[in-house]
DNA sequence: TATATTTACGTAAGTACTTACGTAAATATT
DNA sequence: AATATTTACGTAAGTACTTACGTAAATATA
């Protein structure tokens, strides 16, 4: 099994499914000595039975953790064996009752030896272990359930991809990046306009040499998004032209341009960062918010678009 | 999930499986994100060829801990795929020697990534447990192996039959008992004695009256076995007519009869514990050695089918 | 050298589940 | 009251394994 050598951590998954394995091989082996008439399989429903009288198939499946249809499938086969009863639910048409006949009663019997024994084998075993298997698979499910391996992995990856986003300085090659990543946006969800072709056109001369800024943020050697700081007068700037490519979305691009665009409007001397969107760009509102922008009342808008402005005092 | 519960530690086995089935839904629903071509299911076998190249089936299924027929399966679907190649070993017709494509090896670059999100979230789990499921797995796999579940099973039965085992002293109701038993056996593997018939026809005149014990050992209110003490002199004992029926075996009652018998000896006075048997009765010469007889070159037995003679200095 | 055993592998069939689908009864909604 | 939805259940088909069996090649034994 080397396998699980070289997969190490990674494979916990298998690997206690490995360990089940060998317990569910060993419980098999235990029928045959207390020539107990039940498949090891249908233990569960059987003990359930035993212990409560007259269910149905949908609670038992319940109790079980299993589906209807395997619980199905086991009861006809114990009927077959003569190890239950099955009655119509008078109440109810869709139910049938399920009970252990008096065959099953015998069965029971038998079988609360063969349980007294397994229980203490399992109990000794366990309490043989210095570190505590039971607690691990109590905690481990409650980890689990609090955040699952997926979120965590998922988590993991974006963590990852983070690191390797290049958060860059206006440059003139940048320009055409500039243009391109915002018409994108802009056409997907309104129309150009004039003031947009104004500033995307020409950057430098009316945003940066104003006393602005604009950065860019690189991922595996390609400009995925941008975002600037335009100087409105000495102390407000305007957060605008924030855009990410779609293709580079889950990887906090558009919170690192922010953080970077704050940092630069305070290191400009701003005391206000002001910024104009639209209410149907969730995802964008959400991350203003993020950021720490508050919704506001201001000027009138050079763009149509514009439904809503937020500022953030620095 | 009542079953659990209800069953306890008696369904570690059950439960450890319920939480790797939560795993593996999870890694299945991850590689949905990393869109890597491979089910999951084929990741042990696939990972296994990424990292050692031109392998057998059969050292692929034991590297994974599979059988055989089911790595040959996978190995068709992936070839169907296109993932890997299979080509004739040279140097031996029946094997064929499995490698990734040029596909494959492609698949396995993009996996790469996947896999180091994976390992370091399945890794971040562990360490944030107080209880550690990876020190458990590898206790618990460990302990097993010393000692499967179904021995320790079998241990506890045997305890729990131990102690259901009654030794009682002799009494007349008994006489019948003690004759039947020690028929049973001495038919079963040679004829019945004049010797024999003597002592078991008349146990308390030639036993009991002349210094001498016996004992019986009840299980569940029947005579399972019986065992005497016989006065040869004033400080030699003989331990004879040592039988336990064969229905009640592996309950250590002939254990329990030899330790009541040798504690008799004591108290009468005997200063040594003789015995004469035949080295065809395995188990009771075992017994025996066990009790701390040892073997001894004695006098000429009054029974033919004698050929050992032991003794135990008290 | 002839024969028996072992090994490597594929295929078939079985098992113990699952999901998907269908039906009938019960319940909710209009 | 008519209709839609939900629920309880059975059956069919699929999946991912297993064991059992067969074949051909390699190896051991006589």
């Amino acid at each position: 099994m080397d396998f699980y050598e070289m997969a190490g951590k990674m494979a916990v998954g298998s690997r206690l499914r490995k360990l089940s394995d060998i317990l569910t091989e060993n419980a098999a082996k235990v029928y045959d000595v207390y020539q107990v008439d039940l498949e090891p399989r249908w233990f569960p429903v059987f003990y359930t039975l035993s212990k409560t009288e007259g269910l149905g198939v949908m609670e038992i499946a319940q109790s079980i953790g299993q589906s209807h249809a395997s619980v199905s499938q086991i009861i006809k086969k114990m009927k077959k064996k003569g190890l239950i009863t099955e009655v119509e639910d008078k109440a109810d048409g869709r139910r049938s009752v399920v009970e252990l006949s008096a065959k099953g009663k015998q069965v029971s019997v038998r079988l609360e030896q063969q349980l007294i024994d397994v229980k203490s084998a399992s109990e000794e075993l366990l309490s043989e272990m210095q570190y505590d298997m039971w607690k691990s698979i109590e905690e481990m499910e409650f980890l689990l359930e609090q955040r699952s391996l997926f979120d965590r992995v998922v988590a993991k990856r974006k963590e990852r991809e983070v690191k390797k986003v290049r958060i860059l300085d206006y440059a003139d090659d940048y320009q055409k990046d500039f243009k391109l990543l915002n018409i994108e946006w802009i056409e997907a969800y309104f129309k150009v306009e004039k003031t947009d072709l104004h500033y995307l056109d020409n950057p430098k001369s009316h945003i940066i040499d104003k006393g602005g800024h604009i950065f860019f943020a690189e991922y595996e050697g390609e400009i995925v998004g941008t975002c600037a700081v335009a100087r409105m007068d000495n102390e407000t700037f305007e957060l605008a032209k924030m855009s990410v490519s779609p293709k580079a979305r889950g990887k906090s691009i558009g919170w690192l341009l922010g953080q970077a665009c704050i940092e630069k409007a305070k290191a400009l001397g701003a005391k206000r960062l002001f910024l104009g969107s639209n209410t149907r760009l969730v995802p964008a509102i959400n991350l203003y918010h993020k950021l720490g922008f508050q919704k506001v009342t201001g000027p009138p808008s050079p763009y149509e678009r514009a439904n809503i402005q937020m500022e953030l005092i620095l």
